[in-house]
DNA sequence: GGGCGCGTAGTACCGCGGTACTACGTGGCC
DNA sequence: GGCCACGTAGTACCGCGGTACTACGCGCCC
């Protein structure tokens, strides 16, 4: 049995939902909020596993609402709908942590399939966002494991060269990565211009630059 | 009517496919292909809808394959299928232009509703696949436009301090940027301290990684 | 006019980073 | 045993980067 909680400020939007959810034995809305706060005071108190939530919303938004939820770190997965397929909305869903993304004028065996998914931990988005989000993806996905392996200049750094170019991609210096690793600055001086030396950067910055071209770093916003 | 081309080295697997196919009267199998290199031939003759391509075969592997197929085109959309969820196979043919990525034990229904998809144009990925996909994503889209422009350390920057992190980011010492930017590396010097100190960056290190973090500088592998 | 934000430019100082060495212990391989 | 890759460590030197100032011209607005 699945337990849904729905988010959305139109009264009817809610009714519409709660009669399609009720007609299958498998899901059992718990809950219904009519705004952001709403919502992520329900997920708090009802824990329900799936919420679905739409984006427009006075006051606060589904997005931010879903932020909220996510960050609160319950079970609850977040299902976002929405009336338009706008790239930021999903963008920002996604951001936020939505487990998935649907229109609302998906029929309604898409929606409990979006519904089961989502539950069982998976993800779902409506077929007509995938298409855009696959194309973003293979632009801004360049050389993750793959091509970085097939670079020679990768392959070429020994175990605990790599760990200092790693090191030297989150920003420390020479003196944190001493400290850190437990060495003398020297050694670490060594390291990192073996590094420099193999991967043909000139100083730590295109290091640091090289590392997030090739995976090494991670963006991590904040 | 969609036509489509079934493509995997196993025979038994294609006659599935076919039967399955068959059995509903909105799909037509035009063609059925046993290794990469057919594919290619057999989708430039039949110019099917979708193209159903197995990831693991012998010879030309069905990235490969997709690559071509999609480089050559042809209005076809292939649609990826495979036994193993391995996210190197996601991730290589999503850049080699594959419209979905299913997995071989997706129910019927679930093939049929992605052929569907994928011939109108759409996308499909497996839910699945498509949880990872999205944590993948998040990272790697960090800033579109939206949080960036939330981020009060970013909005704090003027318009010259915003182009000299920029350019920070790309790696370039205070004298290339004064060359650059037709300035005195005094002037440099300066707008790098004043953009250090908004983003709370304690060097020009820290800035390039605040840079990727914030869609500021992109990833450019070679 | 006077303030203010912004872009420009300068001087002086210090320290971290990078280079160019040398050096030694360890484990693996021939 | 001897060689090699690797990780460790040191010294010496120089220069870029960052800081802390000061300064001035320009456009804008009260």
């Amino acid at each position: 049995m699945t337990t849904v909680l729905i988010v959305d400020d139109q009264p009817l939007q809610r009714y519409g939902f709660h009669l399609l959810l009720d007609s299958v034995p498998e899901t059992d809305v718990v809950g219904e909020a009519a705004h952001g706060a709403e919502a992520v005071r329900k997920a708090a108190e009802l824990r329900p596993d799936v919420v679905l939530m739409d984006v427009r919303m006075p006051g606060m938004d589904g997005i931010e609402a879903t932020r909220r939820i996510v960050a609160a770190g319950g079970r609850s997965h977040v299902l976002v709908l929405t009336t338009f397929d706008l790239d930021e909305y999903v963008h920002a869903a996604i951001r936020a942590g939505a487990s998935g993304f649907l229109l609302k004028d998906a029929r309604p065996e898409e929606l409990l399939a979006g519904i089961r998914a989502v539950a069982s931990g998976d993800a779902v988005i409506a077929p007509a966002l995938t298409r855009r989000l696959l194309d973003e993806f293979a632009q801004y996905v360049p050389a993750h494991r793959g091509d970085a392996a097939e670079d020679p200049r990768l392959v070429s750094l020994t175990d605990r060269e790599r760990e200092i170019l790693v090191a030297v991609g989150k920003g420390w210096t020479n003196g944190e990565i001493a400290a850190r690793f437990v060495l003398s600055e020297s050694t670490v001086k060594t390291h990192v211009g073996r590094v420099l030396a193999k991967i043909g950067a000139r100083d730590r910055i295109q290091a640091v630059i090289f590392a997030y071209d090739h995976g090494l770093a991670r963006p991590n916003a904040d």
